[in-house]
Order: structure tokens, then sequence, then C-alpha cells
DNA sequence: GAAATTGATTTCGCTTTCGAAATGAAGTTA
DNA sequence: TAACTTCATTTCGAAAGCGAAATCAATTTC
């Protein structure tokens, strides 16, 4: 777990040109609150509910179900209810979503390479 | 000009790590757009034009006066007339601006080294 | 089982952004 | 100098986001 290693202008030129690459080509142009829950949505250990979210982000809970909202109709995410208590929701991944953040991550290494 | 080198799912979660950091913590709250327009004027060679922003990013110009009127306001950078050729307006760096991408630089740095 | 609590959504009025088109000012061409 | 071009901004109607408060359904508490 020793991390990367980048000093401060690499770091910079990395968000530069990922950020020049995402403007340029992604059709979808999340905002930064949606980019962050659909990462932890991929990233961090499920269950995903709203006021889960919420609380992560403190942002309050209409902003994210907005952003499922808005995402869900890209495919990026699904929301079902939790069966256990059908007071809960309970976002999860799409094939599309793994899709959209893979090629998120490979533009993010292919910058890499370059700063 | 080796570049960093690092695979999809640390890209992934350093996306992750610096995004949910800005949501928390960043009052600013920038665009992707606008992001993209501070980091071209910090890192590129000046003179910057609306019309050179929008042509880089494929946007239309009054994407780049709205961006600029909006981190005009927050100090990010300046406008002035390019006195040369009265039509251009040059844009420039400030100090609030580049303190602004020095804490996002030592941000993406912190959670390079946990990713 | 009635009242209170919890979780998500909807509604409200407001702000910001969008692209397209119109405008205005400055420079260039004929 | 009159017409054209160029650059930035403003205006337009539409879309999407915002927080606060209201609403609705499900669960828990008393």
């Amino acid at each position: 777990m020793a991390g990367i290693r980048l000093n401060t202008t690499q770091a910079l030129r990395l968000w530069h040109q990922v950020g020049v690459s995402l403007v340029l080509d992604d059709k979808k142009d999340l905002t930064q609150r949606q980019m962050a829950i659909l990462l932890i949505v991929y990233l961090e250990a499920p269950p995903h509910t709203v006021r889960g979210l919420a609380k992560q982000l403190d942002v309050t809970k209409p902003v994210i179900t907005r952003a499922l909202d808005t995402m869900g109709k890209m495919q990026l995410l699904t929301r079902r209810r939790d069966e256990n208590d059908k007071r809960n929701v309970i976002i999860s991944r799409t094939v599309e979503g793994a899709l959209y953040l893979e090629k998120l991550a490979d533009l993010i290494v292919e910058k890499a390479g370059t700063v």
C-alpha cells in the first residue's frame, strides 16, 4: 500500500489533461457531485442508500435523489426498493456504468503516462 | 518524460478520493468545464482568449464568457482588453487562482499517496 | 393500534447553465 | 469610407441544479 508518488506539477497536469479530454469527449457531462456518487457506488462496499450517500457527501437527500434520476436515465446505475426495509432504496451498479468508469480509468492511466 | 505509472484500479480510487474531498471541502464547486478552463489558463502558455478557449474545448463562446463571469467573481482569474487588438479579451491568472490550484494539487498528491 | 420516527421523493421558488441567435464594438478589405 | 469580417457579450427560452419544506409510505415506539 505504498501509493502513487507524484509532485504537484504532475498532479495539476494530470487533472488538466483528463479534464480537457472529458470536456471534449464525454457525452455524459456529470457534475462533480454526480461523479462522486457514481464512484462511491462502484468502489465502496454495498449497500448504498440515499441517506448514506447524502451523509457521506454532506449534501441533502434531494441532491442524491436528483442525481440518481439523472444517472438512472443514463443507465449508469439503478435503484430498487430494499425488501427487508421498504423505506430504503438500494442503489446498485449497471453494466453501462461499469463500462463508463472503465473508460474513465483508461483515460486517466493514459494521461498519467504523459505528465 | 517517463510519466506516472498507475493501474486502472488506482486511477479510479484516486478520482474517487479526490472527488469526495472536493464535494466535502470545496466551496467553489466548479463545473467540469470551468475547471478545464482554469487549468488551461494556468498551465498552458498565454495569451488566452475567449475564442481560443472555446475552440480548444469545442464549446460555444458564451460558455467561456459565462465561465469567466463566474470565476471572475470568485477572483480565480481576470480579464482585460487586448490593447493591440481591442476586440480580444485576454484572460490571466490571479493570486487567488494560483492558491486555489495549489491546494487542489496538494489534495491530489495526498490522495495519490493512499491509493 | 395510535403516535412518533425514519427514508425517499416531490414541490416550491430561485439560480445557473445551456445553445442559438442577435447585438455591439473593433479591425480589415475593397 | 462603406461593406465585410472578427471577437466578445447579451438576450432568449429551455433545461437542470439548488436548499428548504412538505408529503407519503414504512417502520418503530409507547
